[in-house]
DNA sequence: AGATAATTGGATAATTATATCCACTTGATG
DNA sequence: CATCAAGTGGATATAATTATCCAATTATCT
């Protein structure tokens, strides 16, 4: 339903806005939310061009949230990798169709709509308030800052 | 969103609910839906493994709807081809998050219920009440049972 | 200025989804 | 029982998505 890109967009946002306004390297956001650290820079990439974060190049550099917590939706994040796709012309182009969708992608669309909504009222802040005191994503407590590369422990499988 | 075959399995039953219990050829369905003829012979084939249509072999064979129009849901459809996939356990793999998904994927999680819910409730029968007196996909006037292979009037583009 | 650590962008590979084709089987009909 | 129109299943092609790799660029630190 939601393509991997934005699973791995997603992840990436949330562990930023959990160390907001720390910046972080795309190798540790790969390593904290478990995403392909070479897919993951072309998603930072994406979501850099779209304004949702920074780039710092360099030493030292890395990617940190560019607005509040509060202010980015989960939809925002979607539309910046993988657009929601509203159906707002008839798919198959019918000329009577062209001002009312017909029920089958009315209704579709109607779905989208929902989606839509839900999505642009969670707010990112919303998600980092884990009830048992765990991280959002990741086992482990959460890393201290410029933390050498060590291994986190994990679980098989 | 939903995926291609998914849209395409949806024309097909809309249409074949439509001339129900009438029984169409692939090619009929095809045509009138705008879907490729070889691909929709395999969506079909997966609505007729999933119990939703009925196929009729040899000269003067086709498929019909196995089920009334509104006893079937738009999810019922959407299951056979191409299943809506609910968040159950951690993406992450996650030990912490074994029994209760982090906030980020109960709100995805939540969405894609929202979606099943609307979906499920949805029944094919409903999308064929068309006020405009136009028949639910496709341009052309309910076209006759059995007519010859006419070529349906259409625009360009 | 040189060394180092970081992102950037381009090329490419692997995988999955979409689509086509064809030989085979099935069943109705004359 | 021969014929022919239809679905079936397998092989294969094409396109889109996901993923990897690397040379080039940029910024920081000493």
């Amino acid at each position: 339903m939601f393509s991997q890109t934005v699973e791995y967009a997603l992840r990436a946002v949330v562990w930023l806005a959990y160390n907001h306004p720390e910046s972080l390297t795309t190798q540790e956001i790969a390593r904290s939310t478990q995403v392909p650290a070479g897919y993951l820079s072309k998603v930072l990439q994406g979501l850099a061009r779209a304004g949702l974060v920074q780039a710092q190049r360099g030493l030292h550099g890395g990617f940190s949230l560019a607005l509040s917590p509060d202010e980015l939706s989960i939809l925002d994040v979607v539309n910046a990798v993988d657009p929601l796709r509203r159906i707002s012309r008839c798919p198959l182009g019918l000329a009577t169709h062209a001002k009312r969708l017909c029920p089958l992608h009315k209704r579709l669309d109607d779905s989208m709509a929902m989606i839509e909504k839900t999505l642009s009222e969670s707010k990112i802040a919303e998600l980092l308030n884990v009830p048992a005191a765990a991280t959002p994503l990741c086992d482990a407590p959460p890393v201290p800052r410029r933390a050498p590369l060590t291994v986190t422990a994990r679980r098989k499988r």
